[in-house]
DNA sequence: CGGCAAATTGGTAGCGCTGCCAAAAAAACC
DNA sequence: GGTTTTTTTGGCAGCGCTACCAATTTGCCG
């Protein structure tokens, strides 16, 4: 397996003539429409141009095609700073996500901004990289912009972002666990129900020697609460988690093969090994299919996430799916309706598979 | 397989007062603190205080703690709606995006907000389903923000698209494709290159009856660029497309594999197939690996993006790898820079892989 | 056609902040 | 000590829009 590198022949860098034919200087500040300049164009007042494009308050059809047209003419853009500003209330949500590589909060991403968009508000989101820290610098810079909501992943927040949220006076929804006080709202499900599901189903299989393996749980708090419920499950059947594998940095496929690698180099007879995440027990799966170790009958595999990818493999993943992109739109749908407090519990779903 | 579907036993719509000991009732607007009573409380004119939050202008040592003192005890916040207002350039960076289910944006997310949050910059988005008449009105609905920057996926955007972009006087970054002129900043690599460079690459390990798998390119046109620059290669070397099965809907795992058996079931004698993207190569690899179908003596397979995923399965993935992350970087390090219009070509790796 | 209610419209005061300018204070100099 | 510089400060006019209110027009009825 080897790389060879590619490029189309430009360079990186160029200087700006040879760029395309067609490059407009835009060095220029374009001196930009107002609402002022449309009414004068129109001849109407400027709160009459306001009523029309907002299409609020009542004018007449001649009225409004005549602004229609001046908005037409001069290609006049209405300027949602200065609007905000004026009345009460963004349309802005703001997202305060751990990060972008774990497919889950894309998903929630995808839901939410679906439903915001049709709603006509804006999504606008920094990553945290699983810092609380960072959460907490990250979601004060988001309340700068005044936004109707503040969404973040989970329950587990520094003192100083909670007392800020609460002050705020915005909505606060937390979004992906729901083992814990909620500020405002909360949808999700509950992690450690799913790391209990998890093992009572492996105990009902038959499995009494089971493994972990696992990402950096410091970080991903959730992460953590499913194993831990996971384990007490184990323990009170009397079949105690018989060796774990953490890997230190993020859950990915490459981290779940060599954990599992890991795994079964120092213990010998595991019947069965939970991943802490669908991409890392993708990665143990792999790595039973490259050693021919025999699954599910050698060893069990069970993931959490419920990934499409886990379904289209030669056996599909046994897993637990939650419903990502479902809470993203219930807590977007939550924020449009200004809905009371309230913490929703959307559940999961257990996927038997075949690799378990 | 079965499902079984778990909840913790929440109700979903309960009445608020059920949801928590903690919450708060945040119905009535807080009163917000402004700028004004922080400078009255730190006995100060309002550009003082302006000043020091900013650490712009000159201001005693003696001043910045009065000031700051008065900002920790009023719990003030700025307001960047208004400050964005009153000065000229937003922090705002728009990001007008085809789909967050497709890997590659998440990505390119990830490298811009990282060097956006760096500088004090705001990530908007929103996601046009490849749908070019819905990135228009995204696209003008983001315009209304006035942001610094505007990025959009490819470079084909409709007459409207392009005249109000230009007409904004606000930076325009084109994504991950650079064949076609740019509006103002483009930063990628070139997808007829990436489609030319797989198909000289099946060629000269002499594979010579070669398919084709994709999803619904007329939406994904950067995907349609690749599929006709390979066919070209192919036909220039007297290897002309044997087959193709084209799968409606997004680029999937399971539309890979149901794409490959489908061309499997008409095609008897090929002997490699190209796919749109890993995701779809992966699935053709399942179902491979479901079939005994020996890869790659008796078929070959060939992939796009390099996903993480694809190095660790048995064999890893032949493919070309993109540069996703590096995308987002480079062009939010430009538009912080404020650059001058150039074209960024990042190139591609070729991961020979042991698929094909 | 007068008279009153309803539908339209325009004027204007902010929204909370920044940028400019001039005033005041401090520092430097002869 | 009296200037001249330099630094630090406050006042205030907007940024572009919306919300409120009052003025105007229209519609309708007897």
């Amino acid at each position: 397996m080897g790389a060879e590198r590619w490029s189309s022949g430009r360079q990186v860098g160029q200087p700006p003539q040879q760029s395309g034919s067609n490059v407009t200087m835009e060095f220029k500040p374009q001196p930009t429409v107002t609402l002022a300049e449309v009414a004068e164009a129109a001849g109407v007042g400027e709160s009459t141009v306001s009523r029309v494009l907002r299409n609020h308050g009542s004018f007449s059809g001649k009225t409004r095609e005549r602004v229609m047209a001046a908005v037409e003419r001069l290609g006049y853009v209405p300027n949602r700073i200065a609007g905000t500003l004026a009345s009460t209330g963004s349309r802005l949500v703001a997202f305060v996500i751990p990060s972008l590589s774990n497919i889950v909060f894309p998903d929630v991403l995808r839901g939410a901004s679906a439903v915001l968009e049709e709603n006509r508000y804006q999504a606008v989101f920094s990553v945290t990289d699983y810092d609380p820290g960072k959460e907490e610098a990250l979601a004060a810079a988001m309340l700068a912009w005044r936004p109707a909501a503040v969404m973040l992943a989970g329950c587990e927040h520094t003192e100083g972002t909670v007392k800020m949220l609460r002050a705020s006076g915005c909505r606060v929804v937390e979004l992906l666990d729901l083992d814990g006080d909620a500020l405002d709202i909360a949808v999700g499900f509950s992690n450690r129900a799913a790391g209990r599901g998890s093992a009572a189903f492996l105990l009902k299989r038959g499995y009494r020697r089971i493994g972990y393996v696992g990402h950096d749980l410091n970080r991903d708090t959730r992460a953590g609460k499913r194993f831990s419920s996971f384990c007490e499950t184990l323990g009170a059947h009397d079949a105690p988690l018989v060796a774990r594998e953490i890997l230190p940095g993020a859950s990915s496929v490459e981290n779940g093969r060599l954990g599992l690698e890991r795994l079964l180099a120092r213990t010998t007879d595991l019947d069965a090994v939970y991943f802490s995440n669908d991409d890392m027990a993708l990665g143990g799966y792999f790595h039973c299919l490259a050693e021919g170790i025999a699954i599910p009958s050698k060893l069990a595999i069970f993931g959490y996430n419920g990934l499409d990818i886990g379904r289209a493999t030669p056996q599909p993943l046994s897993t637990i799916r939650t419903p990502r992109v479902a809470t993203g739109q219930i807590a977007a749908q939550l924020v449009v309706a200004n809905a009371p407090p309230q913490a929703v519990d959307l559940g999961f779903e257990l996927i038997e598979g075949a690799t378990a």
